[in-house]
DNA sequence: GCGGTAATAT
DNA sequence: CATATTACCG
């Protein structure tokens, strides 16, 4: 029964949006890049959510279709850090897959919806909801969902950045409005000689990029992008153009593209491009990828 | 700057 | 191992 969802390869009707790349590790400035999977069947309330999560810094897939919004949930891998699911329907799909593989997926699952009774509510956070959000939401209640991350954080060894937790309290009360975002980097100055801020060594560890997972979704994009590209166009840019997802650079694609195309040493003189082009098309591992499920990289 | 390749790093 | 980054070259 959850069978449909779990390997289903995916061909119903894409995303509303682009998924965002597949890091396997939070940043070092923590709610920063947050993967939020968000559903929402109406598509206008999603945007507005959508915008309020995005100027909380956070990398936001949307969703209006149930069928989708489960499937990527049940294929979360590493995906998304958290989801944020519309419980129209009570007692629709999203609860029975919640509530009965629930401990099998590993991420915070927050309920949304216009139901504010108490059954509602306490069915939900019985069966697995981690939070419960009354509708309209309150963008503040968005921007404080990583809350549910930091325990599983620091278990990662990663330290919180106080400012964090100081932004959350310090504007607890008021007026978040819509644009509410501070810059990430704040420091306390205790050092007051000469004023040196180190201009240099100013790796605050909160640039760090997040390594891309190319796992079916993405690979499978890659592989339409190819497709659908003329053999002579297939190049790292033009396959970034066409996959459309944000967050991943060309480099990432150049990568991925190197990795699984072979090559062809001798006889490159002429047409060397089509060639390797002809080549990519018939070799590029196919959208059966999934094969090791391990963990992330100690790295 | 971009693309391809190989080597090397993480 | 998978992915990123770098060096070199056209």
């Amino acid at each position: 029964m959850l069978q449909k969802w779990k390997a289903s390869s995916d061909q119903s009707g894409g995303p509303d949006r682009d998924l965002p790349n597949s890091p396997d590790m939070f940043s070092g400035n923590f709610p920063e890049g947050l993967r939020v999977l968000l559903f929402d069947e109406d598509r206008h309330y999603l945007h507005i959510l959508e915008k309020h999560l995005e100027e909380f810094q956070y990398e936001v897939t949307t969703c209006h279709e149930e069928e989708r919004a489960m499937y990527l949930l049940c294929n979360h891998r590493n995906m998304f850090d958290i989801a944020i699911m519309e419980a129209h329907n009570l007692e629709g799909k999203i609860f029975r897959l919640i509530s009965e593989i629930g401990s099998e997926i590993d991420i915070p699952i927050i309920i949304t919806s216009q139901d504010d009774s108490r059954e509602s509510v306490t069915k939900w956070m019985r069966n697995g909801a981690c939070d419960y959000l009354i509708k309209p939401i309150r963008p503040e209640d968005l921007r404080l969902i990583y809350k549910y991350l930091v325990k599983k954080m620091e278990l990662r060894g990663i330290t919180v950045a106080e400012e964090a937790e100081e932004k959350a309290a310090a504007e607890k009360s008021s007026s978040v409005g819509d644009s509410t975002i501070r810059s990430p980097n704040r420091r306390k100055r205790n050092m007051l000689q000469t004023d040196e801020e180190d201009p240099d060594h100013n790796r605050d560890s909160a640039t760090k990029k997040r390594r891309v997972v190319w796992d079916d979704y993405l690979n499978g994009k890659f592989l339409d992008a190819v497709n659908s590209l003329g053999n002579n166009d297939v190049v790292p840019k033009k396959i970034l153009e066409r996959m459309n997802v944000s967050s991943l650079t060309r480099e990432n694609v150049a990568s991925h593209l190197q990795r699984n195309t072979p090559v062809a040493h001798h006889d490159r003189s002429q047409d060397a491009s089509r060639f390797r082009t002809e080549i990519a098309k018939m070799s590029l591992i196919p959208l059966t990828y999934a094969h090791s499920a391990r963990g992330p990289h100690p790295f």
